[in-house]
This record gives structure tokens, C-alpha cells and sequence, in this order.
DNA sequence: CATATATTTTGGATCGTTCCAATTCCAGTA
DNA sequence: TACTGGAATTGGAACGATCCAAAATATATG
């Protein structure tokens, strides 16, 4: 028979109960050493394997976390995933990766499959828009929910909220290029309307009004196909930019080998500053000037916040923000090497 | 009372017996229209969730792919398992990611977690090394299990090998190179000793040897990190060098960035050409070169595999090579633009 | 209309574990 | 020896779905 062995099968062979096995399988300290032993050998015999499914019908506590990602392409969130994952592994939990592909119908899917499968708690960069159902779904199921990275709903006491202070770091990237002695500043990347597209530009706007300098904003998706069909844009619609903020280094990256392309590498007169200070960034040539969001440090904040809500009932802050910090590289620098 | 509903609570609401109601969660066309419609009104009133935990220990068939892979961060592999799950989704079945981080016991401990979580099937793209008893375990569980891209384990009967075909590709890069006027062609990136690396090495060495031309080898982590050192290295050790293939096209990028950094750049008498053709190789500058590995097509086929694998029986063929495509770039060719 | 047949619906058994209250074991004490 | 109390072990009742054979209902046939 190909039957999977059982519990039953390993009380026999061990010629103890089934209670006594379950109790050795939890690591319950009541069990005489002895028993224990001749227990695990039985198990390793008849090569038992537990079965997660029938202990969770029974026990309801699962240690399964759900993570739902808008783009498992984007490096920042596939950094900000395996990182929360190996944490909360650490800690005995494990996590199941889903990517929604920015698209809110898969996305909804996702989540049920999720609560469906019994996850104890879900963390979600969501996807923007339509999303609404998706969120009373969650609502109702009652299970610890974190919003990280996007805000895509408002009910913050219910699902709180963590980012980084992206409109500081805006500030901060903002004056570091005028200090470079920039004064014509072009804001690259993000669609229009979003949260986090209107943080990361609230800072340069306002730093360019007190200077009263010119406003040029380019807007489009987050990657490098856009910032390198940016950079043509730049030069024939707007040759008086002489540095830009880019929405996040993607973009940067695509943006300075645009201005390769034209013949005008940055680093020569023109600067350029991104976001999210992704590995790459300073691997890049010239190596990328970045708002660094230290995102590795986030997912480990965000699963001990995690914990403390599943564990000790102890419900984090609605809206929190870390901080993020300039990281200054050639790419925006007077000085070329 | 809080209790999540069950279908007796369901059923009761409906005036149905629960066999009634599973029937209707299983699609079955057996039941009346009108039942069915009074039911699924049943359920959303008293806001009811599937368990599938339950589901699980009586069936036994659970619609869930586990997918393990030894670096998650690496973009080829992103999309790979971004394509995977989303193609498995489209036939009903659901796949939870894990990142090995190329730590074999990791890696055993998630194979553990997935066997015990009930997975109806495995794609492990593994670690090297120290994994066997990882292997060993998946043999016990005789759950269908697919190597991709990587191969840590012989038997192939056991667990089919799907890979592409790096032989032919790095035949076809070293040929293209000497085409374009090459005559020092070194190897860069790739760690010593592994399959990967032999293969990808091996149509270049055969290629050279039948040229008679002199054989430089570089190996090192698989990071543009290395790609930027090995530049460095190159240009110091072996002036002479004119070309490069490097292991794969995040080295490649590394070592155009290097190029560039030492005042060098890449098109400009010196050659080079990657491997994967990830996304970022068109939109770098110079554009990359690259042996072209149809990741999402893998992906897909990979899943189709392992559907009629699971479904049909159909155990897939021990070995399978898919074809690669050598893109030519501005990165390998003579005129520069 | 009675009967045969097809379509729907149903109650009980079952999956493999955990939980709980109850029982057994055993060393220490009177 | 008989008794006690804590430690170790145990059997039965859940958990919430699916499966199956049987029952109820609807439809077709002569």
C-alpha cells in the first residue's frame, strides 16, 4: 500500500499512542526523553511525514503569512519579499510569495486564495486602484493586514500603513542638485495621480518654488523603457534641464543611458538623482546618485511589527514612516572622474 | 459568536443539505440552477469562507505547485517564477514562491514546509551542493518534481532536467565574435566547477581551440558586482583581450560599466556579449548582446510539462534542452553608433 | 396512469491531526 | 503496605470539508 503513513501508524511502531506522538510532534516538554526517542526512530522508520493540513483544521493557528506584491519584477520589492520572508522564517513562519502583476482582478484572486489557505496574517504592497473590494474582503476575514511601500486604501486603523518619508527625501535630493549648482530640475517617471507619485514630487516642488525656479515634470511607468524614451523627450522638448529627479532609479538608469545614447552622458553638465538606491545604483556607470530607503531594514521592521500584532495582540501605528537618506554618486556630482 | 461559517451554517441558511453546498463549491453541473443561486445567496449573506485546509485532508488533491528557487533576487529568475505562477493560475492551480538564497539548508527546510503543506507538485530550480538529502526527501514524498535551470541531482528519471541549451549559445557568441573581428576572446564570471559554468564555457573553448586562438577565463560570483571587478582585471592582467562572454548578462553589464569607468568604453574596439537577454540588455548602453533564453516561453512550457505530468500521468522526458537565440547588439558590433 | 429512467439531493462515514479530561505510572511518605 | 500527588500517557471527541451509496424528485416512455 502507498498510503501515506499517519500519526496511527507511527503510535504503532513506536507501541505508544497517537496522543503521545502528537505531543512529540509539538516538542511538548512532558514526554519522557526516552519516549521521545523511540518515537522520532519509529517516525524516521516508516518515513512518516506530518500533514500541516489536518493539524490546521484541528489547531486553526497556522504559521503562514501571506505576501501579496503589485511587481515581484521591480528588485525593490523582490528585496523587500525575500527579506521579509527569511525574517519571519527565522521566527518560524512561513511566507508565501504571490505577485499581483499590477493588476487588481489577479490581485483579488490572490488574496482569496490566501485566506483561503489559512494564512494568520497578510502583508500587502497592493496594487493602485479598483482594490476596494479586495480590502472589505480582508476586512471581513478579521486577519492581521499590513499596507506597506503603497497606500492603495485610507482605512489606515484597520490596515495599517508603513513607507519611507519619500517627501523628505524628495526635499533632500532637491537641494543636494542645487547645491550642485543645477537650476534647471525635471522631475522623470510616476503616473499621475498616485500617492507615492505625489510624495516623491512634493519635495522637489516645493524646494523649486522657494527658489522660484522652473517646474518640467515627465510622467509614465516606473521603468527603464520610460526613462530612456524620457531622455529623448528631455533633449528635444527641453534642452534647459540640467538635472533630474527620477521617480525611482529604474527609471534614473534608463534615463542616463538615454543621455548616452544621445551622446551626452551624465556626469558632463547634466545630473541625475533617483530613488530607492537599488544594488544596482552604484554599480551602475557613473554610479547613481539615490534616496536611499533601506528596504532590507524595512522588511525586517515590518515582521517584527507583524509579529507583535499576531503574537502579543499589540496592533502597530496607523501611518508610519522611516526614514530615508541621500546617498550622493558621481551621476549628480560637479566633478567628473 | 465570532466562528467563521462552515457549510452547515450555510446549508442551513439555504434550506440544502452541506452535500448540496460543496457540490455548488465544486462547480458540479449536477445541481439546479436555482439551488445553486439560493446557496451562493446563502453564502454571501453570512459572509462564508472556504476552508480549504479541510477540503484537503478529505481529497487529498490539492490544487497548489510549490516553487523553490536558489535566487529569487536575480531577475532571470523573477520572471521565471513570476511566469510560472501566473501561467499555473490560468489552469486553476496555485504556487506559493520560495527563495533559497543559495543556502542548501534553507532550501531543505522550505522543500520540508512545502511537502508537509501538502503540495501537489514541485519545481525547484536548487542550490548547488550539500543537497542531496533534500533530493532524497523529494524521492520519499513521490511528488512529481521538475529541476529547471539548474541540475543538483543526477537522477534525472527521478526528477526530469530542464534546462537550455548554453552549449549551442556559447558556440554561436563565440562564433559572432570572431565574425566582428575578435581575436581575444575571454570567458568572465561563472563560478568554477559547476555545471552551469561548464556548459556555458564549453562552446567557447571548443570554438577557440578549433580557431586556434588563446583561451583567458575569469570566474567569479554571477553579480554585476564581479562583472565591475573583472573589468578592472582584465584591463590590468590582459590588455590584449578584445572581446568578452561572460556568464550571464548582469556580469556583462557589470563589465561594460567597468569599461566605462576606466575610460574605456565597450563598442569601442573592445566586445562584449552576455547570456539570459534579461530586460535591461536592450535598454542598456551600448544595447547588450546576449544569448537569448526565452525565459517566459520556458516558464510556460515548463508548466504545461508539469500539468500533463500531474494530471495525465505523463511523466516528462529526463532531459530537455530548449533552444537559445544569439541577439546581436551594438555591444559586439564593429560600427558604433 | 404506471413504470422505467434520469436528474437532484441527502445523510453518514471519513480524512489526520489536536485538544481535553481521564487514566496509569511511579517515587516518596506515613 | 497503603496512600498520595505529580508526571507521563491515553482514548474519544472534535475540526470542516469531500465522497459515496442511497433516497427523493423530476422526466420520459409505453
Amino acid at each position: 500500500m502507498k498510503r501515506r503513513p499517519t500519526i496511527l501508524d507511527v503510535a504503532a511502531q513506536a507501541g505508544v499512542s497517537k496522543s503521545t506522538v502528537s505531543l512529540v510532534l509539538q516538542g511538548s516538554p512532558q514526554v519522557k526523553p526516552g519516549t521521545r526517542a523511540a518515537v522520532q526512530t519509529a517516525m524516521a522508520e516508516i518515513g512518516y511525514v506530518y500533514n500541516r493540513a489536518a493539524a490546521n483544521l484541528r489547531s486553526a493557528s497556522v504559521g503562514l503569512v501571506g505576501l501579496v506584491i503589485n511587481d515581484l519584477r521591480n528588485p525593490f520589492f523582490t528585496e523587500f519579499a525575500t527579506t521579509l520572508q527569511m525574517t519571519l522564517a527565522s521566527h518560524g513562519y512561513a511566507t508565501v510569495i504571490a505577485n499581483a502583476d499590477e493588476d487588481p482582478a489577479l490581485q483579488a484572486k490572490l488574496v482569496a486564495s490566501m485566506i483561503e489557505h489559512g494564512v494568520a496574517a497578510l502583508v500587502i504592497s497592493p496594487v493602485y486602484g479598483e482594490g476596494s473590494e479586495t480590502f472589505d474582503q480582508l476586512a471581513r476575514s478579521g486577519l492581521p493586514v499590513c499596507q506597506v511601500l503603497r497606500k492603495a486604501d485610507e482605512r489606515t486603523e484597520l490596515f495599517p500603513f508603513a513607507s519611507f518619508d519619500y517627501a523628505a527625501g524628495s526635499v533632500a535630493a532637491t537641494r543636494h542638485l542645487i547645491d550642485q549648482g543645477a537650476r534647471n530640475i525635471a522631475f522623470v517617471g510616476g503616473l499621475p495621480g498616485r500617492a507615492i507619485t505625489r510624495e516623491r514630487k512634493s519635495g522637489w516642488r516645493e524646494v523649486l518654488r522657494e527658489a522660484g525656479l522652473a517646474e518640467v515634470a515627465l510622467h509614465g511607468k516606473s521603468t527603464r523603457g520610460f526613462g530612456l524614451q524620457a531622455a529623448d523627450q528631455l533633449i528635444a522638448e527641453h534642452p534647459q534641464v540640467d538635472a533630474a529627479i527620477c521617480f525611482n532609479d529604474l527609471v534614473a538608469l534608463g534615463l542616463m543611458a538615454g543621455f548616452a545614447r544621445a551622446g551626452r552622458p551624465v556626469g558632463q553638465g547634466f545630473r541625475v538623482v533617483g530613488f530607492d538606491d537599488i544594488e544596482e545604483a552604484a554599480q551602475s556607470w557613473p554610479p547613481l546618485s539615490s534616496v536611499s530607503c533601506d528596504i532590507a531594514q524595512f522588511a525586517q521592521d515590518t515582521a517584527a511589527r507583524l509579529l507583535a500584532w499576531m503574537v502579543d495582540q499589540d496592533r502597530p501605528a496607523p501611518e508610519l514612516p522611516s526614514a530615508v537618506r541621500l546617498v550622493a554618486r558621481a551621476s549628480s556630482l560637479g566633478n567628473e572622474t
